[in-house]
DNA sequence: TTTATTTTTGGACAATGTCCAAAGATACTA
DNA sequence: TAGTATCTTTGGACATTGTCCAAAAATAAA
């Protein structure tokens, strides 16, 4: 079980198995392609990664970890809407690098009742500590104190539904804009979810939010303008 | 180009089809387990859809036809928030009917470009009337009459994107609800989406219909319990 | 009855995911 | 250093997929 120089094979074939998948989806990408591609054999392929499934998984592992600390973020004290809007900036990136994930998930908790379970754990996790953040805004007072749980439980559904098929729609409405613009589309989305329940406070904050997205435009346009 | 009786064998791999492919997802349905379900001979479904993406343009437009009067109606002048709303059940139940389609829609678009041609054309036409359903419930005072443009095309993109996807997350997060409870769930989503903007005449449109919402549930749990 | 058209039959084809035995390469041990 | 154990590669087999087609059969039209 050493971990030496030989790594370099199986990490190889990961990398390039996760660029293909993203640029062509999972479901189009044969072992053979894959393998050609890397000038491996299939059988050699198969090796490192029995199944396409255990690709997969780790690249659901990968995508996993990288959101890890995000999602851990929102059980702190005093966040603020700002940090929880950019929290989620975060989280869309790194779905984006793993996207063809997400793109693919209905079909991926279909056919493999593993990572079936093993979603409808973190997504327990995930609403959970979505639905504390939320409430924790209302303590705050950057939700107005009028908002119901009601009202909180909608928004926990709201932002996650979001969250986890934005990169969807996205894939199919706007196939030609850029990353950063359909981030910064989704996130405004988002933002104006939450902004109507907000105290005077807490608008502050997703107004300086937004406030930053088009900053981020701005920046985006002059540089490709250069 | 007769369609006498001989319909009826295609009639019927396309109801089974149908049926296959609601149940287990299209792409987990091979043409030889519909054609040995039909006691028929693959040869024989493919004479009639050369394709499968045949079959599957053939529940695309059934779907399309389903849905063509509902959407029709939001052009009409004097339309209510509770028509709208009302409308969007049975869109949802439509959508339900050929729920197939809608859970592999990234995949469809993705990889049949006909497809893409055609949805993006009818993406427009959607938007359009459905931005000009909300743009008249602000000037019938349904909506606050502060409600911007810009508040006004974020409603949409929510309106649509909930449309759009409540199925995929369904597929995931609610598998063993029944499907009104589930159809229930992201009507009331999408109500509490627009209530924030509506004016008080506009709320209690909103709130008439989530009662019905109610009353369906109530009605649904005591035929339940019979 | 003959002719033309539609439908059914039965199987071929390449591509897919999965699997495996044997050969080769590498690391460890006596 | 020689021998042994483990890891890696090779090359191909297998069943299944969507697609395609020629010939037989059934039906309709003349």
């Amino acid at each position: 079980m050493k971990e030496g120089k030989k790594n370099s094979t199986r990490e190889m074939i990961f990398v390039r198995a996760l660029e293909l998948f993203n640029k062509k989806g999972i479901e189009y990408i044969g072992i053979r392609e894959l393998a050609d591609d890397l000038d491996l054999h299939v059988g050699n392929v198969t090796y490192y990664f029995p199944r396409k499934e255990n690709l997969v998984e780790e690249i659901s592992l990968r995508l996993r970890k990288a959101n890890e600390h995000t999602f851990n973020a929102f059980g702190k004290a005093n966040l603020t809407l700002f940090d929880f809007l950019e929290s989620h900036k975060r989280v869309f990136q790194n779905q984006y690098q793993y996207r063809c994930l997400p793109l693919s998930f209905v079909q991926l908790l279909r056919n493999y009742p593993n990572f079936y379970r093993r979603y409808k754990l973190t997504e327990q996790e995930r609403w959970n500590s979505l639905r504390s953040a939320i409430l924790s805004f209302r303590q705050s007072g950057q939700l107005a104190t009028s908002v119901t749980d009601e009202e909180i439980g909608d928004l926990v559904s709201l932002c996650s539904f979001i969250s986890r098929l934005w990169l969807s729609e996205a894939s199919v409405s706007f196939r030609e804009k850029k990353i950063e613009w359909i981030i910064a589309h989704y996130l405004a989305l988002l933002a104006r979810v939450v902004e109507p329940h907000t105290s005077s406070k807490g608008k502050k904050e997703v107004v300086r939010f937004l406030a930053t997205l088009r900053q981020d435009e701005e920046r985006q346009k002059k540089s490709g303008a250069k």
